[in-house]
DNA sequence: CAGTGGTCTAGACCACGGC
DNA sequence: CCGTGGTCTAGACCACTGG
């Protein structure tokens, strides 16, 4: 059951917005409006449009109203922090997951300097390929910190970690830094992964953090080029970068 | 001047997490205290913090407080929509734009398609590639609306479309739709890019709208595999998934 | 001018963490 | 238990759009 008024008003909304029940290019109804149908303070209506607009449902307009976006054009941002479990079942693709490696390790100096580690803790290596339509196109290759995740099988990684972390841990993954370069294919990838002749691969390094704030896994997700894909919805920033300019050139 | 008190509470709440006066994973002052300290209400306190948050500097914790992420190593996320000139200098590298083509044309079906065009209107197309320490590592395709924009000089391409139309023809560019993909190099990616031998380019295409929603310009920006990075703060979807399960099987 | 969204307030109650 | 952040309210004033 969810409590939050305005986290329903908000699927209520996108559902109405996502089933063409207010179309593209017309207007919502006010906020004072929405605020008496759904029985609710204004604010609470504009938590839940302030969501919308942040995830590219609509626009906002001063003295005019709130514009509801092409939804469909946009095919649907898949940004964010995903597995590749939920993202392959929303594709409705068969996909497999195919485990390499599973063992718990010392970490090297690069790798304690990557999770943070200060003490003697071990970390946990998995190499997996994921196969969608019958091809191995990503290279997964998590560390994962022990003190946060005791026990790991060979099951629950071709399975999904994050489900494992969140139904069965208790565990609530939060935030994440994700950097995306292009690099050359190394030995792993030529052997895990079905590359038909290109010598590079998209690297995504992700740090996955819980809601302490603490780092609990490193992923390398090596994919593809011809099946790598990112779809971002993105706001301009205002004046944030002339309040931040005497941070960048002063001290 | 700005007059939104939030806007100045994030600024400077921003400036002294950066420059450490805010150390990382300490806690920030409760909201209760800021909005004493500030001389403001505890929603508008709030309203910062999340914007805060949104932006990967602090994470906040249910009767815990708000712990200060660690800004230096998450390296400044640059996501968002900013344009190759603010980028460039803010690398403080040395950095050119070079303008190949620069037309007022017919545009055709696709064109027209992509840029929701229904009349006869025609369509700036810019070919740009852009030099960073000597070498020419992007290249620019841009798609205007002339209804938009009615004049277009060589002087402005090589200096910033944004700052263009933001500055001179009042224009606010709001938001975008973007997608980044890896396509194999073109006859125009080997004219006008130094290639080093590569046969791929990374690909971001850019659907950019103004603040009324509507389209404005299409762009095509393809990068030199070595020189591409992408960085992005990305938080978790809580129940959103499940709010909208429905629309994605149901009807 | 009326109607819209943007900002801000002072207060309330709740859920959770840690002592 | 107290202090924290999370949600919500009813109202206020402002800035902007449009007729």
């Amino acid at each position: 059951m969810v409590n939050n008024k305005f986290l329903v008003i908000y699927g209520d909304l996108a559902e109405k917005i996502q089933s063409g029940r207010f179309p593209a290019y017309s207007l919502l109804p006010s906020e004072h409006e929405l605020a008496a149908r759904y029985g609710v303070s204004r604010e609470t209506i504009r938590k839940a449009l302030n969501m919308l607009a942040q995830d590219g449902y609509i626009q906002k307009v001063r003295g005019k109203g709130s514009i509801v976006l092409d939804v469909a054009r946009f095919n649907f941002p898949v940004s964010g922090l995903v597995s590749f479990k939920e993202l392959a079942e929303r594709s409705g693709k068969k996909w497999k997951t195919i485990v390499y490696e599973l063992i718990l390790q010392k970490p090297d100096h690069l790798m304690k300097n990557l999770l943070q580690i200060t003490g003697n803790e071990d970390v946990w290596k998995v190499v997996r390929s994921r196969e969608l339509d019958g091809e191995r196109i990503i290279l997964d290759i998590d560390f994962i910190k022990r003190s946060r995740v005791p026990t790991l099988t060979k099951e629950i990684c071709e399975n999904s970690l994050y489900e494992y972390f969140e139904n069965d841990l208790g565990l609530v993954i939060s935030f994440a830094k994700k950097e995306i370069t292009v690099e050359e294919v190394t030995a792993a990838d030529r052997a895990y992964l079905d590359l038909k002749g290109t010598d590079h691969v998209v690297v995504v390094k992700n740090f996955v953090h819980l809601d302490d704030a603490t780092l609990i896994q490193y992923t390398e997700s090596r994919h593809r080029l011809d099946k790598f894909r990112f779809v971002d919805f993105a706001r301009r920033q205002k004046s944030v970068n002339g309040l931040l300019a005497g941070v960048r050139s002063g001290k």
